[in-house]
DNA sequence: TCCATCCGGGG
DNA sequence: GTGTACGGATGGA
């Protein structure tokens, strides 16, 4: 009998050893020790399926071709009934005797005249194994088998049986985030051929260390010298070696750190063997570089952000400094850059601050990297493939390889890839999106709000949308039609799709997650993250299947799905008023409606009527009720108009959507005349006073009552200041902030006061400290901070801008402009 | 206006 | 490694 061991999987590959792949789960232990769990038991495969009729088993199980001196033959040949895209087929489920075969196979296979088509030749060995084992990598797992030499850098262990035992998670597993410094001269590029590296960054649990190769005076404990950039390159390897991480993480580290490091690894000819079986550092090039390292997840945290967090943050750079800025609260260091190869050269004394520098961007990325780290993993758990691979994957990957790994379970046969010309064709399709019904301006009272839950998601899977399901012969003429105008579809009414099953399942699994997050006090960090990745997951779904990439692509189920979603926003809106009810506005799956002399009640009662008729999963939810909300016309973006409206709760609590109350380059003063004039309206009904108040606002900040603090504009630096176009007060302020030496950049919040003179307002424009309490441009803050703030708001309520402003100032400022 | 190329992040 | 990106901005024809 052998011995069991428990483990995390962590990443997966294969080795041929004696003409046969073995698969490698590099792995932690439940005890936090790192092994190696080998597998031999799995073998290569992919489809083929036979036009109907034609027998072609025997054909394929004798294939055999010699090429370079080389056999490439069919190890095994099995008969397998499944589905493809919707239908029963009879397919042969093609083995060969390793996975390099495959494509070899394959090519002669499909070009037979009795095969239909061939699938699934594409997914990776490693993959492979891990759907058809149902091995998921960070939970837990039992293996039994022995012990063995393989020639690895950590213990070998032979595995005869692998099963999960429980569902535990690895929440702990080992980070060391990386960062180097290079030798770079103000305004020249990146050379990794010519310039080196200079310091080098390490941050782990416990662990923390800058190597450089310049000697200076320091107290810093961290900082470790080393002679040439060459023990650089191997001190950093011995740390990585010895601190074992599971997971390397670094910021942009794909695109700059690794290769860089390879780069000069390999100039001086050092081997960056850093696998757990010594394989090196991989350095994959294409249109997108990554760095991979086998056994050790590397995570290019940048990459992971900007993806997946990206469209829900609300930094339009995802340089360093925004995002830490954004997700931290933390900024980098506020040193000069440029002046770094200087200082290298000239004067070492002042190297220090440098290493604190790269210090601190280490660690910085080391503290993103485990905020994101549960729904990093929640998307492993749910995709099922190693961090490495879901790092490096969009939405529509990651609900590909979720629909690859649920496809055995349902038995189907994924249909392949498509074609370049294919890609081609898809690109030019485009469909309709969800229906707005543009709100009047005015100011209303007794508002409810309705909206649909997980529209999108909830339609595929009530009305069955999928290609599978598509216009299927078994319910022409029976089953109702999507409403399109100018097409005829109908989804299967007898049979469940594949797709919509799958989403069905996230959908209750989400509903399972709220209830016990609902239950449960406190914290649930693993279950929110586990809710935000069966949401993204889901509500990437529609997308995926207008994605021109997807394997499931279908114009025809996106299309569907819009068009079900106006039906139902629609219908909403159509019996709202039937019953009575005005609509105010809608927008794809939510609707705001006003009492017009009925109850809420009766607004309950009209939301259940309409979840009776609702098909599936399908709910219309009850969103809240406003005693009081304004709808303000607002300037035409590039979708139409935009959405700006405040609603007032019984609570009292504001519920702003599109003011610029919003955004942070308002000063205080706008923001809170703005809530003022918001709160006045909302809940006193009483106009006149508001415009009293802006008044006497007005009046106090000519005679210059309003304190200093209240003018103070913040704005954060989006981008570098060269590349502003039209550079407004605070990038003229972060300019002058550079020349002082101080060194600004995107993510840096920039606060200024507009003081009072006939200068250039980017002049006129001083940091705080340089202001004199009072010394602020009144017509500055009262034309373009205060007045927009509320103009739109008394407009509606009748009141021009020229109201807000007395008589004389309004001469005043005619004068002025 | 259309098509193709470049860029992001990093020093 | 049973494989290869993406979407938006920019600039030239």
């Amino acid at each position: 009998m052998g011995e069991r061991i428990r483990f995390f999987p962590l990443d997966v590959t294969y080795k041929v050893i004696d003409e046969k792949a073995v698969i490698h789960l590099f792995s932690r232990t439940e005890d936090g020790k790192q092994i190696c769990v080998i597998d031999g038991n799995f073998e290569p495969y992919f489809y083929a399926i036979p036009k109907k009729g034609f027998s072609v088993k025997e054909k394929i199980e004798k294939l055999s071709i010699e090429r370079d001196n080389e056999t490439y033959s069919v190890a095994k040949a099995d008969m397998v009934k499944k589905t493809y895209l919707g239908k029963e087929v009879e397919a042969i489920k093609v083995f060969t005797r390793l996975p390099r075969d495959v494509p070899i196979i394959r090519d002669i296979i499909k070009e037979w005249e009795i095969i239909e088509s061939v699938n699934e030749y594409d997914i990776l060995f490693a993959r492979r194994y891990l759907i058809d084992k149902n091995i998921i990598p960070m939970l837990l797992y039992e293996a039994e088998g022995e012990f063995i030499n393989l020639n690895l850098k950590i213990p070998g262990f032979k595995a005869e049986k692998i099963e999960q035992i429980a569902d535990i998670t690895l929440t702990k597993p080992r980070i060391l985030a990386i960062d180097i410094e290079t030798y770079t001269p103000a305004n020249r590029a990146i050379e990794p051929e010519k310039n080196p590296i200079i310091m080098a960054a390490l941050y782990g649990d416990n662990f923390e260390k800058v190597v450089t190769w310049k000697r200076f005076k320091t107290d810093l404990g961290y900082v470790e010298f080393v002679g040439s950039e060459s023990e650089l390159i191997e001190d950093i390897k011995k740390h990585i070696e010895a601190y074992k991480p599971d997971i390397l993480t670094g910021y942009f580290s794909d695109g700059f750190d690794l290769p860089y490091i390879k780069a000069r690894a390999d100039k001086y000819k050092i081997k960056l063997d850093l696998g757990l079986d010594f394989s090196e550092l991989r350095i994959k090039k294409g249109m997108d570089i990554t760095a991979q390292i086998k056994g050790i997840n590397h995570l290019d945290i940048f990459k992971f952000i900007r993806k997946i967090m990206g469209p829900s943050m609300d930094t339009e750079t995802y340089n360093l400094n925004a995002v830490a800025a954004e997700l931290l609260g933390e900024q980098k260091h506020d040193i000069d850059l440029d002046e770094l190869s200087h200082t290298w050269d000239n004067n070492a004394e002042n190297l220090e601050k440098y290493c604190k520098y790269n210090m601190n961007d280490a660690l910085l990325c080391f503290r993103l990297t485990e905020k994101m780290l549960p729904t990093i993993t929640e998307i492993v758990k749910v995709v099922g493939l190693p961090i490495y691979d879901i790092n490096r994957m969009g939405f529509s990957q990651l609900v590909e390889w979720y629909v690859l790994r649920q496809a055995p379970l349902f038995n189907q046969i994924v249909p392949n890839k498509p074609s370049n010309d294919e890609i081609q064709k898809r690109r030019m399709q485009s469909i309709k999106g969800g229906f707005v019904f543009e709100p009047k301006p005015g100011l209303y009272s007794n508002i409810v709000v309705f909206d649909y839950r997980s529209l999108y998601p909830t339609i595929i899977a009530s009305h069955n949308i999928s290609p599978g399901t598509l216009n299927c012969s078994c319910c022409e003429g029976d089953a109702e039609k999507v409403p399109l105008e100018n097409e005829s579809y109908w989804f299967c009414t007898k049979k469940k799709g594949f797709l919509p099953s799958i989403i069905e399942d996230i959908i209750t699994r989400r509903a399972r997650i709220k209830e016990i997050l609902k239950e449960g006090k406190g914290k649930h960090i693993m279950l929110d993250a586990r809710d935000t990745a069966l949401k993204l997951l889901a509500n990437s779904f529609y997308g995926y299947l207008g994605f021109f990439g997807a394997r499931y692509y279908s114009i025809e189920s996106a299309e569907s799905t819009t068009a079900f979603g106006r039906f139902y926003i629609k219908r909403v809106i159509q019996k709202a008023q039937d019953a009575g009810f005005k609509v105010l506005y809608s927008d794809t799956d939510s609707v705001f409606l006003t009492l017009d002399g009925k109850t809420k009640e009766d607004s309950e009662k009209f939301a259940e009527k309409i979840n009776a008729e609702l098909p599936g999963l399908m709910e219309l939810e009850y969103e809240g009720f406003y005693p009081s909300g304004i709808f303000v016309s607002a300037k035409f973006g590039p979708y139409g108009a935009k959405k700006k409206y405040a609603l007032i709760a019984e609570d009292g609590n504001l519920k702003i959507k599109g003011f610029e109350t919003v955004r942070r380059n308002w000063s205080f003063i706008a923001k809170e005349v703005q809530e003022n004039v918001l709160n006045i309206i909302l809940r006193e009904h009483d106009k006149e006073k508001a415009l009293e108040y802006v008044k006497k606002v007005i009046h106090d900040i000519r005679e210059r009552k309003v304190p200093l603090d209240k003018v103070i504009i913040h704005t954060q630096l989006q981008k570098e200041i060269l590349d502003y176009d039209s550079k407004g007060p605070h990038v003229a302020v972060a300019q002058r902030l550079k020349n002082q030496g101080v060194s600004v950049g995107p993510g840096t919040l920039i606060k200024y006061v507009v003081t009072s003179g006939s200068d250039a307002i980017g002049r006129r424009s001083k940091l705080p400290d340089e202001v004199d309490e009072g010394d602020y441009d009144a017509v500055y803050y009262i034309e373009n901070q205060v007045v927009p703030a509320v103009e739109r708001i008394f407009e509606v309520l009748g009141h021009s801008k020229d109201e807000l402003l007395e008589h004389r100032e309004q001469r005043k400022l005619e004068g002025f402009f």
